[in-house]
RNA sequence: GGGCGAUUAGCUCAGCUGGUUCAGAGCACCUGCCUUACAAGCAGGGGGUCGUAGGUUCGAAUCCUACAUCGCCCACCA
């Protein structure tokens, strides 16, 4: 069969996708293996795929074929999340271009459009992932507002309730004035903005003309102040306690207190409070008991509780107010000050600090075992580095805000029968919230008098739940049991607050247990300049096109180059290429081998010590692969194989046993080499699985599917003689100083030349017939006098001599004679040094002693074979 | 403001508890080759006083201390 030149992905990956799920593989079910379980980080259902999923799953992809092939049960479970906020978003602004407002829906229409658009464009993800080759247990498939999910969701925020864990409460949230809704302290991003400090003063009352300085970076919010704050040990301003100051503009008497929280260093020493607009401000306010005034609308327009102003938008009002203020002579002066304001996380807007009733979850002691487990490494992260943020996070964990102003998710249970703030139930259907009802109040209410929450949970409330919920596990044993504590988890450490931390917490909660042993943490992907790949930047490849141009194997592969876990990867197509080229050379590697007609003649000597050594090899690179699986060093586990293949595979081993032109293969040779090309196969099929079940099939016959590649047996590792490696590489090392003599020498390939080879005492004359073959040396004489007119060089103690004629130019060749002769002699004198220090003679172990005595000795027979040389050239040093 | 981590070849990174895997790999670069598996290739080669300054030690890329630079995480100083 012909065979062409270059390898074609496009054909060879739908062919065998089709055929591995045709018959399969991927699919899991409980039975007597072990179970090696990966959860898949839910991509947003909205999602497309990028380059971080390209990574993140490439990765859980390889780890899952490999324990396949190890025979485990392999499950790779996939989904996608319901994303509240950034689906919501998307829904709303696809409803906006086609001219309808959300406000002008009820929730159930708008509902309506929000799933239209996800049975639309849910899940393109996850078809994109095939084409990545992802062996997921696509029956598996679960979305986080499934039936049974939703049900689990709910369930467990009941739960949480009746342990007294959720509770509801009045408290100064993270308001996004975009998106309209409260967010978690974690989906608050702090950037350093360059913004301004206005000093602004306040006319102190009754008086004629005393006033009070402050100084803030939010002018708008003087509008709510109410009140004051010096520190009492303030001698400046001791005299201002008790008295009150008017707020600029709209004339409002507002106290003067005192606080030891307020920095006398820091601007004038005096703080305005506005406890509807920060944080400290607010706690300020109820320990004094100050007057609340909210300014602002959830929108971030002025209320018209500001009085100025009043729809104005904040920052609009904030230039304003500034010109205002200064107009008014209350503007004392305005300095560039840098400073941190919070950030949305999904609509990058600022943070409005907001009182408002939410949802909470009560943090500090559901967290403690999460903590625990991890700083005992029962679940490890990789690399560990990562426990040190875990830690400090852990310990000063907040409570969480779970509530969203939103109405894509899932819908708080709470039910209110009046408008005091514990007038409600907490119940899964409405049905029994009304019996609840109805026995909280001794009434008979209807279901018209219940109001249930109208607010949905943070997406974090339902993902925390992922790794059991995807099994059904709080309905049904099962599959839990089996599946459950999951193995690894491949994830980014952005997420490791959001998801990774509340995963534990909940797994400890509900299953007791763990629910994963390793978490990887990936990094970021970056371009080559070290920027994150975004859209506005338009740096971030299309992963599809990608795939077309340098197959899905060499776009797998040049993901893991270079990628070790926790470090951000700079992403280059440079890469790619090069795992495009990687699939080549093993594909013409089956080209060589598919070419021979194998016949029944003696093996040669070369071939036979290749297969021999070629053996030993193997064994020492699967369990070097092995380790490095062990430790997740995924991109050095790549660049074994890929050294493997591409150096000792086919530029030794394959060279070494290639018939010289004219002659055929001899079968034994070749039966050993398609034994280790099949092993070979298995290592990367990980890796590159497309090509290596292409290849796989097209080496042999396959007739059962019984014997695909994907569930072929990982190679185990025989023995592994080191000395056979060493002698082998010592070898190769001769040929590499042969082709360069020659290569300096300008003597062709094609000429044959004698080798006199002295002093290779302990060595393996089994590999000179491979310095034969591929150094193109005619005989090897050992331990025979060398002419004198030779190339000689010194390997570990022996000497080589490779005679020559005298048409040679043999000029370069002195030079380079005289140069080592230099170095070697400073070696010599520095190794001597050292000897000859007492104190290291004394200090150091026999062992280094003895490898220094070593130096010594080759040193000085160098130099005296180096000399000779000369001597015998004719030349004086 | 608190914490963590990094700094090794042009680039991306290995180098675990101080001494033969100590100065390494891949890519890039230079030179010569279209040699019947592969130019998406073959063969050969050059390149780093391991961020700086001290210290411990017979011996430091490796341990200690400062400093410099960069990155990340956490944090309610207006």
């Amino acid at each position: 069969m012909e065979i062409s030149k270059q390898y074609d992905p496009a054909q060879s990956e739908s062919k065998w996708y089709a055929y591995w799920l045709e018959h399969k593989y991927f699919k899991s079910l409980p039975d007597h293996r072990e179970p090696y379980t990966i959860v898949i980080p839910p991509p947003n259902v909205t999602g497309v795929l990028h380059m971080g999923h390209m990574l993140n799953n490439t990765i859980q992809d390889v780890l899952v074929r490999r324990a396949r092939m190890l025979g485990k049960n392999a499950c790779w479970v996939p989904g996608v999340d319901h994303a509240s906020i950034a689906t919501e978003a998307k829904v709303v602004q696809k409803l906006r271009a086609e001219g309808i407002k959300k406000s002008d829906l009820s929730r159930d229409e708008f509902l309506q459009h929000a799933w239209v658009w996800k049975e639309k464009h849910g899940g393109i993800i996850l078809q994109q992932l095939k084409k990545l080759g992802a062996s997921c247990d696509w029956a598996r498939e679960t979305f986080t507002m499934d039936a049974d999910y939703s049900r689990s969701v709910i369930d467990t925020f009941i739960d949480l309730y009746k342990k007294g864990y959720v509770y509801r409460g009045e408290r100064m949230v993270n308001w996004d004035p975009a998106a309209l809704t409260a967010v978690s302290d974690e989906e608050v991003i702090h950037k350093e903005v360059e913004s301004a400090l206005y000093h602004v003063r306040y006319k102190i009352a009754g008086s004629i003309d005393e006033w009070v300085t402050i100084a803030t970076t939010r002018p708008e919010t003087i509008l709510g102040d109410t009140a004051i704050c010096v520190n009492p040990n303030d001698e400046r301003y001791k005299h201002l306690h008790g008295k009150k100051a008017i707020v600029p503009l709209i004339n409002r008497e507002i106290p003067i207190i005192a606080d030891e929280y307020v920095d006398m260093e820091f601007g004038t020493g005096c703080l305005k409070v506005t406890p509807a607009h920060d944080v400290n401000d607010y706690d300020l306010g109820r320990k004094h008991h100050i007057e609340t005034i909210d300014v602002l609308n959830a929108d971030g327009t002025m209320s018209a509780a500001a009085q100025l102003y009043v729809g104005e938008e904040r920052f609009a009002v904030r230039k304003k107010i500034s010109a205002d203020l200064n107009a008014a002579g209350h503007l004392v002066k305005q300095e560039p000050y840098a400073n941190k304001v919070g950030y949305s996380e999904r609509t990058d807007v600022p943070i409005e600090p907001r009182i408002s009733l939410q949802w909470f979850v009560k943090m500090q002691d559901l967290s403690k075992p999460a903590l625990e487990h991890v700083m005992n490494d029962d679940v490890q992260f990789w690399p560990p580095k990562f426990k040190n943020s875990y830690r400090n996070w852990m310990e000063h964990v907040k409570d969480w805000c779970i509530s969203r102003q939103l109405w894509w998710g899932h819908r708080i249970p709470a039910y209110y029968y009046g408008i005091g703030e514990n007038e409600f139930v907490i119940a899964a259907t409405d049905a029994e919230a009304l019996l609840l009802a109805q026995k909280a109040t001794g009434k008979p209410l209807t279901a018209a008098d219940l109001k249930q929450d109208d607010d949905v949970l943070d997406t974090w409330f339902s993902s925390w739940l992922w790794p059991i919920s995807v099994f059904n596990g709080f309905y049904s044993k099962e599959e839990v049991d089996y599946y459950y504590p999951t193995n690894d988890l491949v994830t980014a450490p952005e997420i490791m607050f959001f998801w990774v931390a509340r995963m534990i917490i909940a797994g400890y909660e509900y299953r007791g247990e763990k629910p994963f042993k390793n978490v990887y943490y990936t990094g970021i992907v970056r371009d080559k300049m070290g920027r994150k790949m975004s859209k506005s930047l338009g740096n971030s490849p299309d992963p599809i096109e990608l795939m077309k141009q340098y197959g899905a194997d060499g776009v797998r592969v040049g993901m893991l180059f270079s990628s070790p876990a926790g470090n951000d990867l700079l992403f280059d197509e440079g890469l790619c290429e090069q795992g495009r080229n990687f699939s080549n050379k093993i594909w013409n590697a089956l080209r060589l081998i598919k070419s021979w007609n194998p016949e029944g003649r003696l093996q040669p000597a070369a071939a036979a010590a290749a297969v021999k050594w070629m053996d030993h090899r193997l064994a020492q690179v699967i369990t070097e692969i092995g380790d490095h699986y062990d430790k997740f060093r995924m991109s050095e586990m790549l660049m074994t194989c890929y050294k493997f293949a591409w150096n000792d595979f086919c530029s030794w081993y394959l060279e070494a046993v290639k018939p010289a032109y004219g002659e055929s293969m001899d079968s034994t040779t070749q039966k050993a080499v398609v034994a280790h090309f099949e092993s070979l196969l298995k290592l990367l099929h990980p890796l590159m699985p497309f090509i290596t079940e292409e290849i796989w099939h097209l080496l042999a016959e396959r007739l059962s599917p019984k014997d695909a590649l994907v569930i072929a047996p990982w190679p185990v590792a025989g023995t592994c003689n080191t000395a056979i490696i060493e002698g082998f590489a010592k070898a190769t090392d001769v040929v590499t100083q042969i082709r360069n003599i020659r290569k300096e020498n300008n003597i062709p390939n094609k000429d044959a030349l004698e080798l006199y080879i002295r002093g290779d005492a302990d060595a393996d004359t089994a590999f000179y017939p491979v310095i034969q073959r591929l150094a193109n040396v005619s005989v090897c004489h050992r331990n025979l006098e060398a002419p004198a007119q030779a190339f000689t060089f010194v390997i570990l103690g022996a000497e080589y001599a490779l005679p020559f004629g005298e048409s040679v130019d043999t000029s370069q060749q002195v030079d380079k004679l005289i140069e080592e002769l230099t170095y070697t002699k400073g070696f010599l004198i520095a190794v001597q040094k050292k000897l000859s220090n007492e104190r290291f003679v004394q200090n150091a172990p026999e062992q280094v002693l003895i490898v220094e005595r070593k130096k010594e000795t080759d040193a000085l027979a160098k130099i005296a074979l180096i000399e000779q040389k000369l001597t015998g050239m004719g030349i004086a040093f």
